[in-house]
DNA sequence: AACATTAACAACCGCAAGTGG
DNA sequence: CCCACTTGCGGTTGTTAATGT
């Protein structure tokens, strides 16, 4: 491994570092008494950085000392950023040797490009990046480089860690990866479509074989199950659920998708995200979100007609390992209770013998009646909006085809199709949604919309003008259920409330300012 | 107050594409 | 074409502070 490192190491190790390394290894401190480093003088070497670096920045340094590793000292900071305005960046190897830093290349453009910068944004990521990061998502998966290139001042490695912490955090709440109000706004042209400069379509080593993972025969066949509806046991959460062909997979995000498949019965309702909608048409509709919540799989082909034949919770390298085309839909419960009420239910013998006209719809009636009368109106219909329409000025949209051709390819997620119109040959899609969300309501007028939302609306590089917009029409949030979390509340309920709802979500949300809270009208 | 858990952050690692000799 | 090197990306791990019990 030759580690190579010219000139003056010069630079003090960082406080931990220091010590030990300074007793074999080069850097004398660089004077500057740099404060803090007294603090613990013992600490193993985080520095260890016996030359072991190794890996590509290869060059090694022939008996020089051992490149540096660990946490960046102001001084070597200093030292890079002089180099790097003095001679702008690249050669990342050539600033290591001419900049007298003992650091690799690769971790000297690290450190500028995530911290030194002058660009650089810092400090929390307002709602609306948070929006962007979101959306991102739905979009790309886990491409943190191409979202930081639509996030100015933001780095791929602050997204990628927001995310992760942010998938967690609800992850262990139970919450949907995907807030429906994104979900339903991100146009299929956008889902995965790579722009040639995240063209190198390089296959990672955690990156599963393009071609599918699971295949949907790999789904179908096991005897239905459910009981994985298990919140606290590590959900796995799709990277990017809506991934219609395998591409690329990432085995660090784990989701829980369910979905369902129902093709070609006259009677065939379907459902998705939420249990929230029902569709019941001879059409292909799009089918809104695809929420992070439980992997289960039905079946409501006529040949296997309403049995459930398999769910599963996989730890999913990616959603975009699957491959919900053609009639596969999927389906989300969002809240904890919805799918305990499922789990129930399917878990019972009613559920295995349940017509192929509405497996889905047995369930989530049974959901309903196991919430009990006060949530009894779980369901309303509503004709489906044309692509076209705009939740803010919704006005005259025809309610016709939704469907059929490249309109409904057009939407981001799977679109499903039915052979016949249960309610007379109309080709209006009729949805019914649940009330999985108590308290949020969302009329068509005067919905708050959030300065956010309009610009997620009106930008047109972010969003297609074709798409629906689906509401649930009960209001959802109550302090008895806490299941959302701010950012997401925010945009049902038009609010943001603080602490109490969350409260009961462990470690749910901490910090009692969210950042930059805006004002809402009414409020 | 002590300990445990979680979130946020920073940095490292391995891989692969790009580039030039 | 091969090879070494550089660069960039995404996954993973480690550290620390905040928070909860």
């Amino acid at each position: 491994m030759t580690v190579k490192v010219e000139q003056e190491p010069a630079l003090e190790l960082p406080p931990k570092a220091e010590a030990e390394a300074g007793a074999d290894e080069f850097s004398p401190p660089l004077s500057s008494g740099e404060e803090e480093e007294e603090d613990d003088e013992e600490d193993e070497d985080e520095t260890d950085s016996e030359g072991s670096e190794g890996d590509d920045d290869g060059a090694g340094n022939g008996g020089a000392p051992p490149l540096r590793k660990g946490p960046w000292t102001p001084e070597e900071d200093k030292r890079l950023k002089d180099y790097v305005e003095a001679h702008g960046e690249g050669n990342w190897n050539q600033v290591q040797r001419n900049a007298g830093l003992n650091r690799c290349g690769k971790s000297c453009r690290l450190r500028w490009a995530n911290h030194l910068r002058p660009d650089l944004k810092k400090g929390p990521f307002d709602a609306e990046e948070v929006d962007k990061i979101i959306k991102f998502h739905i979009m790309w998966g886990n491409k943190w480089a191409k979202m930081a290139s639509h996030l100015p001042g933001r780095t791929d490695n602050e997204i990628k860690n927001y995310w992760n912490t942010r998938l967690k955090r609800h992850q262990r709440a139970g919450l949907p990866i995907y807030p429906e109000y994104l979900l339903s706004r991100v146009p299929d042209q956008e889902m995965n479509c790579h722009t040639p400069d995240d063209s190198r379509g390089k296959k990672r080593s955690n990156e599963l074989p393009q071609e599918k993972v699971i295949g949907m025969d790999d789904l179908v066949g096991d005897f239905m199950v459910f009981q994985h509806l298990d919140y606290g046991k590590d959900p796995v959460v799709p990277t990017n659920p809506l991934k219609r062909h395998a591409s690329t997979g990432d085995l660090s995000s784990t989701g829980d998708l369910s979905c369902v498949q129902m093709t070609g019965n006259t009677e065939q309702t379907f459902y998705s995200n939420d249990l929230n909608h029902v569709l019941t048409k001879s059409q292909s509709v799009p089918v809104g979100s695809a929420i992070a919540s439980s992997y289960t799989l039905f079946d409501a082909n006529p040949s296997t007609s309403g049995t459930i034949h398999k769910s599963m919770k996989t730890e999913l390298p990616s959603f975009q390992n699957y491959d919900f085309s053609s009639g596969w839909l999927l389906q989300c419960p969002s809240a904890p209770h919805v799918e305990q009420h499922i789990d129930t239910f399917i878990q019972s013998p009613e559920s295995i013998s349940s017509q192929n006209t509405g497996l889905l719809g047995a369930i989530v009636n049974k959901v309903d009646v196991l919430d009990g009368p006060t949530e009894s109106k779980r369901f309303f219909e509503m004709t489906v909006p044309p692509f076209g329409y705009n939740p803010v000025s919704q006005s005259g949209y025809p309610s016709s085809s939704v469907i059929g051709d490249c309109e409904a390819e057009a939407h981001p997620f799977a679109e499903i199709q039915a052979s016949n119109s249960p309610s007379g040959g109309s080709s209006d899609a009729i949805f019914s949604f649940s009330k999985c969300y108590p308290n949020a309501s969302f009329s068509d007028s005067g919905v708050p919309f959030s300065s956010l939302e309009a610009s997620f609306l009106n930008d047109d590089s972010l969003l297609s003008k074709e798409q629906s917009y689906l509401y649930p029409e009960e209001p959802i949030l109550s302090k008895e259920q806490p299941y959302l979390y701010p950012e997401e509340l925010k945009h049902l309920t038009g609010q943001w409330l603080d602490s109490s709802p969350w409260k009961s979500v462990p470690g749910a949300y901490n910090k009692p300012d969210f950042p930059n809270k805006p004002d809402f009208p009414g409020q």
